[in-house]
DNA sequence: TCATAATACATAAGAGTTTTAGGTATACAT
DNA sequence: ATGTATACCTAAAACTCTTATGTATTATGA
């Protein structure tokens, strides 16, 4: 299980990927695909993915659709034309930043003498 | 510049890198190193290292050593022997979170189709 | 049939970390 | 003298997540 430390950051990055690819998603459809998509090594709580959300939403990234699916009440989510842009950008960003990082996890000793 | 928010998680595991390699280094280096490293992509600040080192010194990852250079105070930290296994664990831990992420920043539309 | 798990949404108090902004001090170059 | 670089530090505010809780329906196993 990774540490929710590490997911913080990431978490809207997640969230306009799959939203990306997939289309359109609801709150628990994204807890069960990012836990399975990790192999379930990353547990989106709730508590951190419902405020995410609404906050993308008024950030006018994502607009939402209720639907009632076998009973139940369901809240779709998908990318407005400016959160497509946004979602492109922020997934671009979090790939340079993992190079960044992964560089920096990656030098030896013998190179770090030299800084 | 990478966003502060990605650097969040990733703060304490970057400082425990640096000191297994360098053995020792004091504050302002570590901003320094850190800046180098990122090609001036990723700028700690101030307001957010000195209360990190403080927290890994008080869990007893680090311990310090004050010496005046050039007229100037320097803290060194360099890890403990605990520290030394905190910090491998904690590298291990990022490197597999990032290969998650990676998967997931991967997936295409026709895989996440079927899940 | 009845309890439990799974599905599906949501929020609020508390905890934890970072940002922002400020403070102190020395050395050195202009 | 003034600014820049070096070098440390902290506190209030902002931000986000965790934990705990609440509501409600459907499916399932005992």
């Amino acid at each position: 299980m990774h540490s929710s430390e590490l997911v913080k950051g990431t978490l809207k990055t997640i969230i306009l990927k799959l939203l990306k690819e997939k289309g359109k998603m609801y709150g628990y459809e994204i807890t069960q695909c990012v836990k399975t998509l990790s192999r379930e090594s990353i547990q989106l709580t709730e508590g951190a993915l419902y405020p995410s959300l609404h906050a993308l939403e008024l950030e006018g990234i994502l607009t939402t659709e209720s639907v009632i699916v076998n009973g139940r009440a369901r809240k779709y989510y998908q990318l407005t034309p400016t959160g497509k842009s946004t979602a492109v950008q922020k997934i671009e960003a979090l790939k340079s930043f993992m190079e960044t990082l992964n560089e920096i996890l990656l030098t030896e000793k013998s190179v770090l003498k030299n800084i």
